[in-house]
RNA sequence: GUGAUUGUAGCUCAGUUGGUUAGAGCGCUGGUUUGUGGCACCAGAGGUCGCGGGUUCGAGUCCCGUCUUUCACCCCA
C-alpha cells in the first residue's frame, strides 16, 4: 500500500494551514471590501462543460472520472482497436474542475433567473490539473477569483487592478508587475496579417516570444500556415522586445488602418485614466502588447502578475470574456475576472521571507493532569476557563509532569496550571509563566479572570 | 506528452575502486531531577538501503525494468 500523498498533492502541516489562512484571509477581505460576494461549485462538473473551454492544451489537462457502475459495456471491440481515442469518451462523463471561472459561467447560466446583475462573485477553491508537476506547478491547487458579470464597464478593470495592489499591499508584497493587453489588438494585427481566423495560434506563438525567442517564433507560425509576406509584416512586432520605442505609440500607428483596434486602445486608456484619477497610477502596471495567455475565452483587456525576483512563474492572471455564458445559452453578457493563484503566492512570499510570525497554536492555559485525586476539580476549573473565552487545555494523561511540560513548550502554550493535592487543600493554584519560569499562587476563584487580564495582552 | 534528475532511520543527509556487524546530526524514549519545559551530560530504541529482476563468491554501491521526487520544455496559477 502506498502511503504518500498523490503525485502533484501536499499534506500542510498546522503551520503551513496558518500562513494559507492569512493568504486567503486578506484576499477575502479585499474582495469583501469592494462588494464581491463568496459562492462555491462543485469539484465536479459534466465534461461538455469543461471541455472546450481552455483551448486544446488546457483540455488535454483536464482529470477525467471514470463513470460508475459498468462502464466498459457501452465499448465496442472497434472502440478498443480505435483505442484511448473512442473509448474515452464512452467511459467518462464527468471531470474534476479545471479552473473556477468556466464553472462560474455554468453556474451563473443555471441561476440567472435568480441572480440580480451586475453580478459580482468571489470563489475560493480548490481545481485540478493533470499537469507534470514542477516548481510552483501542482495538480491541486487553490485559485481565488473575483468576476463581474454583466456589465462592460472599465470600472470592473480599473477595480481588479486596484484589488491587487491592495492584496499586495497587505500581504508586504512590493516588487510586482502587473502586465496589461487587450485580445483585441492581437485580434487587429491577425487581421492585418491577413489571418483573423488564425488568432488562437497567433497568441500561443506570441506568447512564447521572451522564451524561445523570434526564429522559433517565425518557425512556428510558418509551420502552422502564415504566409512569408504576412510574417514580414508582424517584424516590427516582434522587434518591439529589442527596441527602447514606446509600444504603446508604436502599436497605436502600426494599427492605424484597422478599425477594430480602436476599441481595443480606448478601452484601455479608460482603464488607465480611471487608475490616473484614483492616485494609483504609481501601481506597477505596464502595456505588453506581446501578453496573450492561453485560455481562449478572453476577448477584451488581459492581465498577468508577476512578482519579480521569485523564481515562481505568474501569481495572477485574468481578463474579459464577452461569450463565456453564451455557450452555456445566455447570450450578450459580459463578465470579466482574475485569480490569485494561492499557492504560488505562498511560494513566493516563502521564498522572499515575508510571512508574519504566525503561531498556529492558539491555547493559552494548560492544566496538568495529576490523575485521579482532584480530577472532576480539574475538569470544572477547565470548563469555567473556557466559559471565559479562555483557550485551555487539560492534558488527557496522568503522565509525568515532565512530559506535560514539554508538551505546553511545544505548543508555546505561554501559562501551566497546577492544581495538585496540595493546592486544592488550600483552594489555589500554581500558576507557571512559560516564558520566564516564574510562579505564583492564584486563588481557584479567581484563576479566569487572572488569565482573561494577561491573556487580552498578548494580542 | 518530451528531456534530465532523485530515492539509505520519523526528518535532513554521509556511505571510498563492489567486501565482514550500514553511519551522523536533529527528533523520539529513558536517566541525571519519583510535582516542573527550554540548556547540558549519559544511555537506549529505531533501517526489507523505493520496488522487482539480473551480473557476481559477495550488491546500499554495477546493469535492466518499474514506481516516486525534483527540475526544464509544452502549457499554466
Amino acid at each position: 500500500m502506498k502511503v504518500t500523498s498523490l503525485k502533484g498533492t501536499r499534506d500542510f502541516d498546522p503551520l503551513q494551514v496558518c500562513r494559507r489562512n492569512f493568504i486567503i484571509d486578506n484576499i477575502k477581505e479585499v474582495f469583501c471590501q469592494f462588494g464581491f460576494v463568496p459562492i462555491q461549485t462543485p469539484a465536479m462538473e459534466h465534461l461538455d462543460v469543461l471541455l472546450g473551454k481552455y483551448g486544446t492544451e488546457g483540455d488535454q489537462l483536464v482529470f477525467k472520472i471514470i463513470n460508475s457502475g459498468d462502464f466498459l459495456s457501452k465499448c465496442s471491440s472497434e472502440d478498443f482497436t480505435n483505442g484511448s481515442r473512442s473509448v474515452l469518451p464512452k467511459i467518462t462523463k464527468k471531470g474534476l474542475r479545471y479552473d473556477l471561472t468556466v464553472p462560474f459561467a455554468r453556474y451563473v447560466v443555471n441561476h440567472q433567473h435568480e441572480l440580480y446583475f451586475p453580478f459580482k462573485r468571489y470563489q475560493i477553491q480548490p481545481v485540478w490539473r493533470a499537469d507534470r508537476p514542477q516548481k510552483g506547478r501542482y495538480q491541486e491547487f487553490y485559485q481565488c477569483d473575483a468576476d463581474v458579470i454583466g456589465t462592460e464597464s472599465s470600472i470592473c478593470e480599473t477595480e481588479i487592478i486596484w484589488m491587487i495592489s491592495e492584496v499586495f499591499k497587505k500581504l508586504g508584497i512590493t516588487d510586482y508587475q502587473i502586465l496589461i493587453n487587450n485580445r483585441k489588438l492581437l485580434a487587429a494585427i491577425a487581421e492585418k496579417l491577413g489571418m483573423a481566423d488564425h488568432l488562437q495560434t497567433l497568441c500561443v506563438a506570441i506568447d512564447k516570444l521572451d522564451k524561445i525567442g523570434q526564429q522559433k517564433v517565425l518557425e512556428e507560425l510558418s509551420d502552422k500556415g502564415f504566409s512569408t509576406a504576412s510574417l514580414e509584416i508582424l517584424q516590427p512586432i516582434l522587434d518591439l522586445t529589442k527596441g527602447t520605442k514606446d509600444h504603446w505609440e508604436f502599436l497605436k500607428a502600426y494599427l492605424v488602418d484597422i478599425d477594430s483596434a480602436q476599441k481595443g486602445f480606448e478601452e484601455l486608456q479608460e482603464i488607465m485614466d480611471n487608475l490616473a484619477a484614483l492616485k494609483l497610477d504609481k501601481v506597477p502596471l505596464k502595456f505588453d502588447p506581446l501578453l496573450a495567455r492561453g485560455l481562449n475565452y478572453y476577448t477584451g483587456p488581459i492581465f498577468e502578475v508577476q512578482i519579480l525576483n521569485s523564481k515562481v512563474g505568474s501569481v495572477s492572471g485574468g481578463g474579459r470574456y464577452d461569450n463565456l455564458t453564451e455557450v452555456f445559452g445566455l447570450k450578450g453578457i459580459s463578465g470579466v475576472g482574475f485569480s490569485f493563484g494561492m499557492d504560488r503566492l505562498y511560494d513566493a512570499m516563502d521564498e522572499l521571507n515575508l510571512f508574519p510570525v504566525l503561531n498556529a497554536n492558539n491555547t493559552t492555559v494548560l492544566i496538568v493532569n495529576f490523575g485521579l485525586e482532584g480530577h472532576m476539580e480539574r475538569l470544572q476549573q477547565l470548563q469555567l476557563l473556557r466559559n471565559y473565552n479562555i483557550n485551555a487545555e487539560l492534558y488527557p494523561d496522568a503522565t509525568k509532569p515532565k512530559k506535560q511540560l514539554t508538551y505546553a513548550n511545544k505548543k508555546q502554550i505561554p501559562w501551566v496550571v497546577f492544581i495538585g493535592e496540595h493546592e486544592l487543600q488550600q483552594q489555589v493554584a500554581l500558576v507557571k509563566n512559560m516564558k520566564n519560569g516564574t510562579q505564583e499562587e492564584v486563588k481557584l476563584s479567581q484563576l479566569p479572570t487572572y488569565f482573561d487580564e494577561r491573556a487580552r495582552k498578548l494580542d
